[in-house]
This record gives structure tokens, C-alpha cells and sequence, in this order.
DNA sequence: AAATTCTCCTGAAGGC
DNA sequence: TGCCTTCAGGAGAATT
């Protein structure tokens, strides 16, 4: 599933490909996905030139001389790059021309959005709100230990809130709490903020180690070329339920924590 | 007000 | 073998 480390991936392979480049089409083969792609992409987009290729959270903002595309890869999306004549396969939405090639969507459960914004899109209603990203100056251990303050939420939920940090999903969450030997289901409120900044600092390494591998492919996942994302070897407790924690050797624990799954190992995470 | 539950969708996995 | 049911998951909306 698309979290920070994917998306920024992907954000790296399409920049260098569509930087300056003249967008000459926009294509919407299935508009229904998380919101209706809105008309604005194909009557607006076309004719304008690639000025930047940002992320801000999980969304990729296209910003062009007029007007940004901002895509969000929902749980099964991805971006490839490919030449404009390829026929579009299964659940292959949406692309943007860029003369001979073309950047294609494909989104089998349709989680994902392409979104339009005529001035700054961080004020979009999808940005608006978004908590700090994890490897900004913002993001530190007293970012956390105060937003985590007083609060009963599991500390996993807690990161997982696009409010209080971005970018973070399911498989980065149990991994660095993990690294933090924290507990996923431990309140919010009844953390220190001694362990607070080994957390911060656990997210941000996963994130970064993360990000240099390409991110973690389960099923859909993809960068713009094809390849595979090879995080999911350095994976130490997401879907390794019953195996031996790599610590401890004890068994690593399944269980279902603010309606997500979560995996930790029960003696290392307190 | 904060926390939980529901919702969208499809492919995979499990049951019989 | 194959059909049917169940479930995961990002994140906004609805509900408690």
C-alpha cells in the first residue's frame, strides 16, 4: 500500500521524466474513483508545462505554469511511464500525455484520486489540515509527546492520524513502533517523552531506509518503471504473525488494534 | 470533543 | 473444481 516512502519513490522516478515537459492530453478512462476526477483535468491541464513534481503527504502535486494535478495513490494505485500507444489494460484509469509518453494510472480498487487545484493546492480540502511530514524540522519527539498528550488513542492510531503526522500507514506504524519497543495498543497519553523521540526517531529512520529501497511492494505496488519496491525484506514484524521476533525470538503477535492489524512482538513492545 | 464505526472497491484467500 | 463469503486497507464521513 502507498504510504510516504512510495509515494516519494514514485515521486522521484516521474520528476526527472516530466520536468519542463509539455503536457499535451489528459485521458479519464474511469472517473469514480475516491472522488470523481474532476472535468477541470482534461479541460484545464492540457497546454500547460511541467514546473514541479512535489510531495505533501501521501499526494503527488504536479504543479504546471497554471493550475497543479495532485494524485493520490489510495491502497493499490500506481504511476508508470510509458509510451503514449500502449493500450490500456484492467483498471488502468486515467493519463497524462506528455507527447510520445505518457504517465498511466492503475488503481484496481479505486482508493486513489486525481484531483485538480487552480492556485495553491496545499490549500486544497484534501491538504488543508495535514498534520507535519516525518522528515521535516517540525517532526521530533516533543512534536509527538505534545500531540500525544492527554489523549487515549492507541499510540499506533495516534501516528497513523494524517492530522498528527503524515504519511505514516499500516506497515511503517508497526514497524517503528516496533523499533521504539512500543507497544501498538499503549495509550497516547501514558508514553514519556524519553520514548516519544526514540519513536520520532524510529519513524524517521524506517521512512528514510524506506525510501532507499524503493518502498515495500505486497501486492500492487510498482515504481514508474515496473520494479518492485524492496523494503518488504527489511520487514521485521508487519505480516510476519508466529514468526520469531528478530530481537527476542519470541513469537511475533497479530492483533486487531483501532480496526487495523497490527504486529508486534509482546515482550520487546511495552 | 474524542473515539469508534462505516464506507467506498476489488482481488485474494478460505470454506464447503 | 468452483462458487460463495469474508476481509484488508486510506481516509473522509457518520455515528456514538
Amino acid at each position: 500500500m502507498p504510504e510516504l516512502p512510495e509515494v516519494e519513490t514514485t515521486r522521484r522516478g516521474i520528476e526527472p521524466h516530466l520536468l519542463g515537459h509539455l503536457l499535451t492530453g489528459a485521458q479519464v478512462r474511469q472517473p469514480l474513483l475516491r472522488w470523481p476526477v474532476p472535468p477541470a483535468l482534461s479541460l484545464k491541464a492540457p497546454g500547460r508545462r511541467v514546473l514541479a513534481v512535489e510531495r505533501r503527504a501521501k499526494y503527488l502535486l504536479i504543479r504546471l505554469d497554471r493550475g497543479t494535478i495532485i494524485i493520490h495513490l489510495g491502497m493499490s494505485g500506481s504511476l508508470r511511464l510509458i509510451p503514449s500507444k500502449t493500450p490500456p489494460g484492467p483498471h488502468e484509469h486515467v493519463d497524462l500525455l506528455f507527447g510520445a509518453r505518457c504517465l498511466r494510472l492503475r488503481d484496481p480498487r479505486r482508493f486513489g484520486a486525481v484531483l485538480w487545484s487552480d492556485d495553491d493546492p496545499l490549500s486544497h480540502p484534501r491538504l488543508a489540515g495535514l498534520g507535519p511530514e516525518p522528515l521535516g524540522p517540525a517532526f521530533d519527539g516533543d512534536y509527538l509527546h505534545w500531540a500525544g498528550k492527554s489523549r487515549r488513542v492507541a499510540a499506533k492510531a495516534l501516528i497513523m492520524d494524517q492530522r498528527v503526522v503524515v504519511g505514516i500507514g499500516n506497515i511503517y506504524a508497526n514497524e517503528a513502533l516496533f523499533r521504539a519497543g512500543i507497544h501498538p495498543g499503549r495509550s497516547s497519553g501514558r508514553i514519556s517523552l524519553e520514548r516519544y523521540a526514540r519513536l520520532a526517531e524510529a519513524i524517521k529512520k524506517v521512512l528514510e531506509c524506506a525510501i532507499q529501497q524503493g518502498g515495500t511492494t505486497l501486492r500492487d505496488f510498482v515504481r514508474e518503471d515496473g520494479r518492485p519496491g524492496y523494503f518488504v525484506q527489511s520487514l521485521q514484524v508487519y505480516a510476519r504473525t508466529g514468526l520469531p521476533c528478530l530481537r527476542c525470538g519470541g513469537a511475533i503477535r497479530e492483533e486487531r488494534i483501532g480496526q487495523r492489524s497490527s504486529f508486534f512482538c509482546p515482550s520487546c513492545q511495552r
